[in-house]
Formats: structure tokens, sequence, C-alpha cells
DNA sequence: TTTTATTACGTAACTAGTTACGCAAATATA
DNA sequence: TATATTTGCGTAACTAGTTACGTAATAAAA
């Protein structure tokens, strides 16, 4: 049960982080082929995103999941390609192409939603024993967003 | 300053964690671009091992850092190249690939250290302000380790 | 001793993100 | 109105992980 990430302590924390996140999306990527779905991790964001909004572009996608817009790009592509989001351009601006879902997308919503909120469950009954989890993340975000991982590095240099 | 992944509450949390994540890895990338130095984020933690353990094998350092083998033989093999990691071919057992730390990886690990004590430093000033945070990852990594997403999400599912 | 199973590790093919670049359309400015 | 700047988005090339597979060497079992 040793495990040398914990045992260098806070040289392998950030590491952990990812360790921790890399697993849960491969065993996402698991149980959805496991019980046959055929979607993948991170496009569950993109239908929700669709459903409150009717139509977006990439760029409005990149910006709420703040997330490059190349990587939406591919998301949208392969969910295009499934049938599940259909594009079209704007009226008044050829550059902007409006997604929206398909009739696909809403008859199998339903079906999705099981499946999305038994993993929302998993998450819940995850950090249930973490009460402080979700505060303390927000608190590491807002302290990234302030000032870089490698600004403040860059500074701590300096300090030594 | 709105944030569409904190909005979904439980349904985004998994893509914080992946987001504050990929964050950091491209920070730290950048910080070692940035200081001309020519190594890469996780090359640290092989550093690390092979110092205190003198001579390893790709098995042992993936057991170690509870990551894919294939993943380490890509990270071994770029250090290889950049000739900080030296290998021997076991004399008992010749599928056995001893790595140990080149003469360049000693002379040039001061000054490595100075850079990830500065990155340590920065970890546990992001930290500072969440006193659970290490304890419930940790708690986190437990209950994973315990039963997976997957298997929680299948149960999860059951139930409804 | 011969056969079978396991181990070590390398490669291939995949997902999932990034930065850098290019181009056309729209907008702002001279 | 002509030119410069910005915006939207697509692609290319990269990093960094995974699973699946193959092969040779060793260990275990018949």
């Amino acid at each position: 049960m040793n495990d040398f990430l914990s045992e260098i302590e806070y040289a392998g924390l950030i590491s952990r982080i990812k360790r921790l996140s890399d697993e849960i999306l491969y065993s996402t990527r698991d149980y959805y082929t496991t019980v046959g779905l055929d979607i993948e991790p991170n496009w569950h964001l993109v239908f929700y995103l669709l459903e409150r909004n009717e139509s977006m572009t990439i760029t409005d996608i990149s910006l709420e999941l703040r997330m490059s817009h190349p990587a939406c790009v591919k998301i949208i592509k392969k969910m295009k390609k499934k049938g599940y989001v259909l594009t079209k351009t704007d009226d008044n601006d050829s550059r902007r192409q409006l997604l929206q879902l398909s009739d696909k997308s809403k008859a199998q919503l339903p079906f999705f939603r099981k499946h999305w909120d038994a993993g929302i469950k998993t998450t819940e009954d995850l950090i249930a024993d973490s009460p402080h989890f979700v505060e303390e993340l927000k608190q590491l975000e807002l302290k990234i967003e302030q000032k870089s991982y490698k600004d403040r590095t860059l500074d701590n240099l300096k300090l030594e």
C-alpha cells in the first residue's frame, strides 16, 4: 500500500492529482464501453451546454469549458460524426458555425442522463468523506487563475 | 468569473480536477522552457527514484509511480536520448534493463533541484489555504483503489 | 527434461489535451 | 472607401497517458 508519490509529499502532489484524474477518465471510458454507450467522456458537458442554450459556437463552448478551441473542435467533430450535433452557418456572420443538438440527441438524452446521474452519484460518494474538497479545489483554481504555476515558481526561484 | 463546470456542481467536478491538472502540467512545461531546462515534467520523479535506488528497471519504476509500463518506457526513452539515463542488461536476467543516472545527470542534479524545490514551494503556497486537501485527496485515492469509478457507477446505476 | 506459464519490455494504435499557424470574414480605423 | 485589426475556426505537430499485442527470457510444472 506504500506509494512513492505520497512518500515524497509535496514533490508528488501534482502528479497524484494527474494520476487520479487519468484513472477516473479511463475508468469512465471503460464504463461507457461496458454499458454500450456510444459517447465519450466530456461529451456530457457539451450536451449539458447545448441543452441549456439551443445554439452555440465552438468559441462559446471553449469559453464555457475553459478549454482551448482546438480541443472543442475535436470533440464537436466526433459528436457531429456520430450524429449528435448539427451545424448551421450563421446568417449574419458566415464564420460562425451554430451548433445544436440533433433529434437523435434529444431522443437519447433521457437514457444518457441515467448514466450521467449514476456518475454524479459516484462523485458524491467519493467525496462524501471529504467535506472540504470542493471548497479547497475552488481555492486552488482561484489561486492558479490569479497567478500561474509557472509565474509562482519563477518567483519562488528568485527568493532562494 | 462564472464557470460552467463549477455551476453544474458534481457533474463538473471530475472535469475540474482534470482541468487543474492539465493547467499545471502545461504551465510546468512552460516554466522549463523559460528557464532553459532541458527536461520535461515527470522526469523529476524518475530522477528522485534513481537517486534513491542506484539501479532500477522499467517495471520497478512503473510500479513505484503506479503508471503503465509503456508510459515509463516513453519517459525513459527520452531521458536516455538526452543522456540522463544509462541502461545495462542484467547479468542474471537478460530481459531486465537496469537503469541508472548518468554522470551528466549527477552533475546537473543540484541545478535541477533548485528548480524542483521552487516548484515544491509553489505547491505548498497553493494549498496553504487548503489545510485538508492532502488528507482528502488521500481519501479519494483510497476509495478509488478499493473500488473503481466504473464499478461504483455501475452499482449506482442499478440502485436507481 | 520438455512443456507451459509468467515476466520484462518494446511497439502500435488509440484518446485527449496543448501551442502555433493560416485563412477568410467581419469590424475598426485612417 | 481602403486598409489594418480582430475574430472564428480549422489543421498540424506536439506531449502524455492508456490498452492490446508480440517476443524473448526465465521460472514453474508435467
